[in-house]
DNA sequence: GTTATAACGGAGAGGTGTCTCCGGTATTCC
DNA sequence: GGAATACCGGAGACACCTCTCCGTTATAAC
């Protein structure tokens, strides 16, 4: 056992180290059949889905998923930042109508449509993305975007002037339940709620809120459990 | 052994068949101490909070439990029976008020407010009942009555003239939603949503809804998933 | 007291879901 | 084709929840 074999042997893989390894044919297959499969999950059972389930879903074994994606969010972010840069564009075509209430009413409808209809993530946006900063970066945009929106519509008279944008918390918290509970029975059920609440966007007549509105912080704090099902430390 | 002691005894224990013992005292007490337990549990984490919790709440032992309710239903129907009646007593107020709207109004606001507030059982119109028939009685009753509070304000103008009872159901899945979520972060944001759903069904408002209502019997089919955990068979 | 027994409660089986470890294998590189 | 190794996937630990069985205990009746 010459000392000089071991030498040789490291210098040829720290060579390997440099030029790394093509990545496995496999691993990629995998990856992609995991994707999709929590796709098709994720919108059909909701952003809880067992991963487990997701894995035998996609032919392959919990330990794969798990190596692909350690945490619930990695796959959240894997999955998820598709449909909220659509989100994102939703509200961008709402800020560039000159109609400012057609503008909020589109942005309102065409948002939980995005939700509710078939392949649609529920709760994209009440969802706590505490380990997802590129989700969580997308929503950010998204909500700045929606505060001009409503201000702009709000002082152009379009909607009725004590409504927040907080108060878009009730659509929308409104409208994955709604569509929850609907979607297997009365799939465009979702719709007539949001009709109903646009009526209540209206500026014309409205009756004063005795109840002040949330606190942005408020709302925040509304954004549901843990991304994994692991208990509270 | 003469066969004259046997009979004896038989005699004996037919008697105290027909007068049955008394029951004892921990047997009383311990039910108590689960129903208090469970209203305390169901209110505050919901009607689907872990038996085994109820049962640890009430310093008792699973099997306790069970001996008393042997399922969810049994002790649904032991707890939830006096809410749903003061709620059919909501109905029954808000149908002696002349004015319609003021009774309709009241009414939706007023059953909010007893499943939102502290101590009130959320979902407790839209959870499955299935084995619990005296509940299931008791929300018929109150549907009935709603179906009349409804048509009575629809036929006097009080509300728009396209709502239908069955649109009372985004309401309820809105406050009971918008209500678990902002219970320990704003416990009167259930007000907020509910004001501006009232100005929704204002007549004055009123833009003609392009979404059909649904059908009652969808409505039924929207119930929350079974009493039990069990999985379906 | 004594006795009969109803009620107790905990151990544990069975199910679901998360996440890890590790022996075996497939793939890449040469 | 052979060697090195990254990747696979299943077994299994852990956690939570439901529900049952059964040896022990508390209570009521006498």
């Amino acid at each position: 056992m010459s000392p000089v074999f071991p030498l040789i042997l490291e210098r040829v893989r720290d060579e390997r180290r440099a030029t790394p390894r093509r990545e496995r044919s496999d691993s990629v297959r995998n990856r992609e059949r995991l994707l999709s499969a929590a796709r098709e999950l994720f919108a059909a059972e909701g952003l809880q889905a067992p991963l487990d389930r997701i894995a035998t879903a996609a032919g392959v074994g919990p330990g794969t998923l798990y190596r692909h994606f350690p945490t619930r969010s990695a796959l959240w972010e894997a999955v998820l930042e598709e449909p909220l840069l659509a989100q994102l564009a939703l509200v961008d075509r709402a800020l560039a109508d000159p109609d400012r209430w057609a503008g909020v009413a589109g942005y309102i409808l065409e948002t939980c449509a995005l939700e509710a209809e078939r392949g649609g993530y529920l709760n994209l946006m009440t969802t706590r993305f505490d380990d997802a900063p590129r989700l969580l970066e997308i929503r950010t945009r998204i909500q700045r975007r929606i505060v001009e929106l409503f201000s702009r519509a709000r002082a152009e008279g379009a909607i009725r002037p004590d409504f927040t944008t907080e108060d878009l918390l009730f659509i929308t918290l409104s409208n994955s339940r709604v569509a929850e509970v609907t979607r297997d029975v009365a799939p465009r059920a979702w719709r007539r709620n949001a009709q109903l609440f646009l009526d209540s966007l209206r500026p014309e007549r409205a009756h004063p809120l005795t109840e002040p509105p949330l606190k942005p912080s408020d709302v925040a704090r509304t954004m549901m459990t843990r991304p994994t099902a692991r208990r509270p430390d």
